[in-house]
Parts: structure tokens; sequence; C-alpha cells
DNA sequence: TTTATTCAACCTATCGATAGGTAGGCATAT
DNA sequence: ATATGCCTACCTATCGATAGGTTGAATAAA
């Protein structure tokens, strides 16, 4: 496989684990099978790196998302959950942009606005469903904040419950 | 001031920008005015620094909230919701359980478990004037997705928006 | 067709800075 | 005199980052 690719695939697994300061050039390197030099060859700096991350963590949960104008509210709804339900349940992993947002106020501005824009994108797809960004704004929140605390508590269905009663209640 | 809480301090203002991984023994030792080898004097290792930072904040924020059972839903949520919105448009920090939380796959097991009872505390203080445990789940969870999402686009009234839309709603 | 050149993609080795952590000294207060 | 609280001084491991060398494949020149 292509090296960068892998390189941005282990990244992205460390940095959903630990946040941006909780992996290193030599963890990634270390998972890919090569040096942090060559890490460094591809990403000059770790704000490179972690900007890359983003943009490309953005650009696929998009794609994964679809377009969501044909969908029903309650379709749309799940078809967001359930991105959410497989980083937790299959990958044991956070959403990248959760963590990175929780470190914001530590994090270069280059991966921030990334974030940022992140989170109005899922914001404006559901919204383009629902027709009603406040529903959506809370619904993202929801989420989000749902995947941290059921990876809080380790062994979690709390966010698969968290999805239900939303669903049952508000869509 | 006792050196001790002067620590505590500035290490949970540190963590609640960062996260475990983003602040230092140095850090913090240099905001107090003393050397990292007074901090291990008081926390020998990170990993109890960090369990007491989780611990004294449960304390505060339990102790801020008071008794839930006589209040009405209405007055419960806003009494935590005012806590998310102080912490995040007056201190400009982050809730320390929630960085934590994003951070849980790399925490220490005695930071995670506090972390984990965090949530459940606040779900039961909720719940217990709400009269719904499912209702206090998406409060909770939305306060602090809100929160995280309000911190990643830098400037921003975000989490006010979003409780109020929650108040309008669902209260 | 062979030779020379360039380039991408790694490598080894190392940098200064900083991480968490430790040992032992020196006051002050009990 | 004993314990507390802080210090200087230091340790090992690792951080992000850089310099400079090696390889092999593509490209251009002979």
């Amino acid at each position: 496989m292509d090296k960068r690719t892998a390189i941005l695939d282990a990244a992205e697994r460390r940095a959903r684990q630990g946040g941006y300061h909780g992996f290193s050039f030599r963890d990634v390197a270390s998972d890919v099978g090569i040096k942090s030099a060559s890490v460094h060859y591809h990403f000059p700096t770790k704000e490179d790196l972690g900007e890359a991350l983003a943009e490309r963590y953005i650009k696929n949960i998009l794609a994964a998302l679809g377009e969501a104008d044909q969908l029903e509210p309650v379709a749309a709804f799940d078809r967001m959950a359930d991105l959410f339900l497989k980083s937790h349940e299959i990958d044991d992993l956070m959403c990248l942009c959760g963590v990175f947002g929780a470190e914001a106020a530590i994090l270069p501005d280059a991966v921030r606005i990334p974030v940022d824009r992140f989170f109005r994108e899922l914001i404006a797809w559901l919204a383009s469903s629902f027709g009603d960004v406040k529903e959506a704004e809370l619904a993202v929140a929801t989420l989000e904040g749902g995947l941290i605390i059921s990876r809080a508590g380790k062994q979690g269905d709390f966010l698969r419950n968290l999805v239900k009663n939303w669903r049952s209640r508000y869509v």
C-alpha cells in the first residue's frame, strides 16, 4: 500500500485514541514499519500531518454520508448515527474532530479550522434533510457528546441507547 | 495560597485546554511559581495528579449543582447548562471530563474511572429532577457535545443557542 | 543501447528541547 | 529531633525536527 496513505491511516487511528498530543511521529512510523524521518518526508511538521488528517477525515465522512436532501429525516439521522456507532462499537475509536475539538485551545489554527468546518458540514448535511438547522445542531451535539460519554465508560451501549431514545422522540 | 491547591488549579486549567497529554509538570510548576520536583512532591506521578484532578472536579461540579430533586425540570436544566456556559464563555475552558473522556483510550484507569463516574453523576442529578433517565442522558450528551463544537469554532455563541433551542423544545 | 542525471522515498545519525521522575540538601515549624 | 515543603541537580527516555547519505526507478543524452 501507498506509504503516505498508510501513515495517514496509522496517525488517524492514534489520534482518535489519544488526541493531537497523544501520538508521535515515532508511534506512527513504528505502526507503518518505517522510520520517523520518513514520516517527516511526507508531512514536514506535525501541523501538516494534523491538517491532512482533519481534511481527509472530513472528506471520508461526507463521502460515507452521501447526499442528504433526498432522505427522510429519520433515515438521515440513522445514517449519521450509524457512523458514530460504527466508530464506537466496531473500530473503538473517537471521532477525530471530536478529540481535536476538545483540545481546540492548544491546536494549531491550520488544524482547528478544518475541525470547525467539519461540524458545520455535519450540521448542514443533516439540516438539508431536516429542513431545520436548530434540530440538526442538537442532533450532532448529542451524537458527539454521546460518543464521549460512551467511551469514558469503557464497555458501553450508552451511545446505542441514546440514539434509540433520540429516534423514538424527536425524529 | 496552599501550594497543593494552586497546583491543582493550574493543572486543571492546562488540562482543560489541552487534555491529559497537553500539559506537563513543568508547565504546572511554572504557572504556580515553583519547580517541577515540588509538584512531584505533592503528586508523585502524573496518574496521581490526573486522578486528583478528576475527583476534585466531580466534587466541585456537584457542589455547584446542589440538590436537584427540589427543582423544576427547566430550572435543573438551566443550572447545569449555566455551568457549561460559564466554562465556555467566561473561563474559556473545556469540561475536564469532556477532554479526558475524548482521550479515554490512552487514559490510565485510575483517571478514566472517575471520569466515567462524572457522567453518571451528572445524568443521575438531572434525572432526579426530570424523573426520566433517558431525557437526562440526552441533555448531558447535548451539553458536552455542544461545548466541544462551540469551542472548535473559536468565537462562538453556538452553545448558547443550543441551550436556548433545547429549552424551548424539550423541557 | 548504453551511460549519465535526476528524483522520490526511504535510511542512519543526530540535534536541542522537553517529558516524567528521582536523590539528596536545606530551611522552617512543630 | 522530626517531619514538612521546597529546592538544586540530575537521570533516562522521548519529543519534533534536521542533515546528509543510499537506493532504485524513471528520464534524458551519448
